[in-house]
DNA sequence: GCACAATATATGTATATACATATATTTGCA
DNA sequence: TGCAAATATATGTATATACATATATTGTGC
């Protein structure tokens, strides 16, 4: 379905002010599936990426500041969600010894097991709609959008 | 600066892969220049898509059904948005005569104010990064990449 | 006409977010 | 060295969302 179609709007002032409306709505509809796919286990796709964040890390721990810098949603609440995390026996959560401010975050067995069951089955779980070129015009495109 | 260097992670299964990690990014970095801008004005982003929306009616008032339809974000939750708009004197909310069940919403003198004041300025916020050619093959791929 | 299904909206609960502010620790500089 | 500025994290508050469920009203098949 069109972008009009979906929202039953018509006019645009113009193929950009078109085209923030189709990202916002496009990203909505990944999320609304994501958010679908992880349910069955029982976290939240923000979860999910702090966990493949500190997957990353290859044993190292991150502090939050890491954390944050490479999220998706930035600002704030890594430490709220590192706290859920924590209580699922995901992660574990150390005061560093270097720096007293800081913490010390790192996966868990479980959390590895998790990441593990999940493996690949969250991208099996989109169908390839686009091609490989189409793909690469989409990624330079909204690199340059975001200037 | 280019999705890798935003989120300081070099490796994605594929282009595809990486246009939806790309998508979800760029829709947050959108969606935080609109939180602040609309934040001048007292109301959230979503507010002020209803507000459109009812504009766009033109007189006619609209169910609680109508504007989930057209909202970018889907499901639920139009009914606490509006109660939100109504304690603002934005919005008026009424029994709808015919059918009981429905509420008929329409937008107030003060609300049509209010999209008046903001205007065109919303999109005169964001500078021009892209050309029209790519904003329309933008536009094209999202929607394919929908389904 | 009436019982029951379908529809429209509202609300309770859990999660996530932005922003402001609070607290603890470290750094830097006079 | 001592003390203020900077840094790292945590938390309070308001907003928005998904999902489940509740309530009121309308439609339908017998």
């Amino acid at each position: 379905m069109t972008l009009e179609e979906e929202i039953k709007q018509t006019k645009f002032k113009s193929q950009s002010q078109k085209a923030i409306i189709n990202i916002l709505f496009t990203a909505g509809w990944i999320g609304n599936d994501h958010h679908r796919f992880f349910k069955k286990y029982e976290i939240s796709s923000q979860q999910f990426n702090i966990l493949r964040i500190l997957r990353g890390q290859n044993e190292n721990p991150a502090s939050m500041g890491l954390l944050q810098g490479r999220m998706l949603d930035r600002m704030s609440n890594a430490s709220r969600l590192v706290e859920k995390l924590k209580q699922k026996g995901l992660v574990d959560r150390r005061e560093c010894k270097i720096d007293r401010r800081q913490v010390d975050v790192s996966i868990t067995k479980k959390g590895l097991d998790l990441l593990e069951e999940i493996g690949s089955k969250l991208d099996d779980n989109l169908i390839e709609t686009i091609t490989e070129e189409e793909a690469i015009a989409l990624n330079r495109i909204l690199d340059k959008f975001r200037g």
